[in-house]
RNA sequence: GCCGGAGUAGCUCAGUGGUAGAGCAACGCACUUGUAAUGCGUAGGUCAGGGGUUCAACUCCCCUCUCCGGCUCCA
């Protein structure tokens, strides 16, 4: 018997009997053979334990290896649910798999645990950690799994559902043990518990068995792990810098929102400073669509029930849609709209189209109102009332394509406009509960997919993801911090055309239906300003920024604070003229995050003078006041629009 | 909607069966201020709302509302 093991240098190492990950390792090196985390072989990943029985290409993977982190976060569940099940005795254990930064596992408890008891299991999986205890793999039959695991309902579930993710294949199954913890596993997993180390247990969570709404709720524990100290101290860092930036924080702080009781869930009050943002960022929106081929309109609030009946929202979202208004005269009934889109359906119904009018492109910041799960509101983030940057374009088949093209071109220059230029797109395909044409579906998607390949943009696709009336193209932005925020949504929708019998007179003096693409590009105006909040930790370039410039004074200095001011044209300006210490009002406008302070003091009368602070530069002190003004104009303007 | 946690002054929070507290903010007085919080004083609360237990409830129990962390959902 020869087996040969290539080695990704090439070389390649002989061996006559059936070789282990971790004996091929301790041959190149102790060090090696150490740090093995696991072993790739012909490209899957095995415990360092397997034995390799044929010739194969194998790569140790080490600590420094992206995919043994997910094994070092795999495995830690495992360590949870052990450390778990010797607290808790009766525990039923669910599933425990890596994900993002870290591990979960859901659990039944006998009785239900609070936070405080993470760290006392945290300190049950440090000392199991510290036993070096190895995990060891075996194979089973389903039924003697289900009788290993007679007492535990939810593991015997996965065996009979046969959940590869779980190690059940076929008629066998797979399963580790360390120490006398074992639980079903298709793994692989670090060699032993030692490797275990550094590690923190983060949240604890409600969770549906199996993800399921209908299913009992267990509880979820999630947690972190990493292969050093520091990793893990960067990432608990990284946790408490992204509490900073949460805009609910920075919206009260700032005074740029805030909510009443008396509202209702999902509703907010802009006060000045906010509506002040939220105006430039809607007037940025609108002039960049107004210079390019939109036609504005505006639309109410609310519609008639047949409205939402041609459209199929009452059918397929009645849920989502707050319950309707009835009419004092007749028994008509009116609903809240959750979507602007029937009503621009209705304006291009209002009048015969032509060939030569499409594309049309309709665009409204559309108030809308959806009666979101009480569970799912976070701040502005996902909020039942919000304005969209909605557009309706109505165009011919052959348009799409060019379309989209610019569609998306418009998009990114605008997101670039406001500083994201991290910019990557899911393509979302035809879900289960979809309405149209089967063929028009594949069309759509297709287009879809030209376009995103036309103008090189990185995307995946969502299987299943689409909206029931169409394919769509969704942009995620990556923020100051590297979160990922889905922003833009392009809906190609042969759907509704077909729902309102919309049509246009072509060429050939024949009636055609067009095509409707549904675009939002900010998307919602609440969610934009708080993911920019977030984005920028408060902290907004100058043209965003809602109070530019912060005029602090010394001594009596009216009359020349006044000159200045009304030489500072269209830029947003406050004087704090109070007559307190300067080291004060410093202080006051720092907190207001406010980017540029210009001091003037009765010195500065004097001499025509000022100083300048900004939160990007040097001080400035002393200078010609008219100097200051021009750099103050200059640094203050929005970026120009183009695409 | 579901599981868990929380709600005390405008804000940030302490108090856990026995007279409701602090800092900041607000207001008043003094200080007239040149680069990250001047000093003193005053006022501010149905302890989210409702019901119950108790001699006595911010505190214990029940219901409702809102918020937070998750799950599910997101046209």
């Amino acid at each position: 018997m020869s087996i040969e093991i290539k080695l990704p240098d090439g070389t390649v190492k002989k061996y006559t009997e059936p070789v282990s990950g971790y004996e091929i390792a301790s041959d190149i090196g102790s060090n090696l053979a150490r740090d093995a985390v696991c072993v790739e072989v012909n490209k899957e990943i095995f415990d360092t334990s397997y034995l390799i029985s044929q010739s194969s290409d194998i790569r140790i993977l080490t600590k420094k290896d992206l995919s043994s982190l997910k094994i070092l976060r795999h495995s830690s569940a495992h360590l949870l649910a052990q450390a778990v099940l010797n607290l808790y005795p009766g525990t039923m254990y669910g599933v425990g798999p890596d994900i993002e930064d870290g591990f979960y596992y859901d659990f039944l408890f006998e009785k239900t645990i609070s936070e405080d008891d993470l760290k006392e299991i945290e300190k049950e999986m440090h000392k199991l950690s510290k036993e070096n205890q190895p995990f060891v793999k075996s194979y089973m039959s389903k039924k003697d799994a289900s009788k290993l695991f007679q007492d535990q309902k939810f593991k015997k579930e996965l065996i009979e559902a046969a959940d590869s993710n779980e190690g059940v294949q076929g008629e066998n199954v797979s399963v580790y043990s360390n120490n006398s913890f074992i639980d079903l596993c298709r793994g692989p997993h670090v060699p032993h518990t030692g490797f275990i180390k550094h590690f923190k247990l983060t949240r604890l969570g409600g969770a549906y068995w199996r993800g399921d709404e209908s299913n009992p709720q267990l509880q979820r524990i999630y947690g972190t792990s990493w292969y050093s100290d520091k990793d893990l101290q960067q990432y608990l860092e990284r946790r408490i810098e992204a509490e900073k930036r949460d805009h609910r924080k920075l919206g009260k702080e700032l005074e740029l929102f805030t909510t009443a009781d008396e509202l209702g869930p999902g509703q907010f009050l802009w006060k000045p400073n906010g509506a002040l943002l939220r105006n430039i960022i809607e007037n940025y929106s609108k002039s960049a669509h107004l210079n390019n081929g939109y036609k504005f309109v505006n639309t109410p609030h609310i519609g008639r029930s047949v409205l939402w009946e041609t459209s199929g929202h009452l059918e397929h979202y009645e849920e989502g849609m707050y319950p309707p208004l009835n009419s004092k005269d007749n028994d008509d009934k009116y609903y809240l709209k959750p979507m602007n889109c029937p009503f621009h359906i209705l304006i291009y119904k209002s009048d015969l189209r032509s060939y030569r009018e499409l594309p049309l492109r309709l665009f409204e910041l559309g108030s809308v109102y959806r009666f979101e799960k009480s569970g799912v509101l976070h701040g502005l983030l996902r909020a039942r009332g919000f304005t969209q940057d909605d557009a309706h374009i109505f165009c011919t088949f052959d348009q799409i394509n060019k379309e989209v093209n610019n569609l998306l071109r418009f998009s990114i220059a605008l997101l670039n406009s406001f500083g994201f230029t991290q910019i990557e797109a899911d393509l979302s395909t035809k879900p289960s509960k979809a309405i149209g044409e089967s063929k028009d579906w594949e069309i759509a998607t297709s287009s879809l997919e030209n376009a995103l390949e036309e103008q090189g943009i990185d995307f995946i696709t969502a299987e299943g993801e689409g909206a029931f009336y169409g394919p769509k193209i969704d942009l995620h932005v990556k923020d100051a911090i590297g979160r990922r925020w889905q922003l833009s949504t392009i809906q190609i929708d042969f759907a509704q055309p077909t729902n309102f019998d919309l049509e246009y007179v072509s060429t050939e003096n024949t009636k055609d239906k067009p095509v409707m693409i549904h675009r939002a590009l900010l998307g919602s105006i609440e969610r934009f300003t708080g993911i920019l909040i977030e984005h920028y930790e408060g902290n907004f370039p100058y043209w965003l920024a809602p109070i530019q410039l912060k005029i602090l004074t010394i001594g009596s200095v009216d009359e020349y604070v006044q000159k200045i001011a009304s030489k500072l044209t269209n830029i947003r300006i406050e004087i704090d003229d109070r007559n307190i210490r300067l080291g004060e009002k410093i202080h006051d406008a720092n907190k207001m995050r406010i980017p540029q302070v210009l001091i003037i003091g009765e010195k500065d009368l004097a001499n025509n003078t000022g100083s300048l602070n900004r939160v990007d530069s040097d001080d400035i002190n002393d200078d010609d006041i008219d100097s200051l003004i021009s750099i103050i104009k200059e640094s203050s303007k929005e970026p120009k629009f183009s695409f």
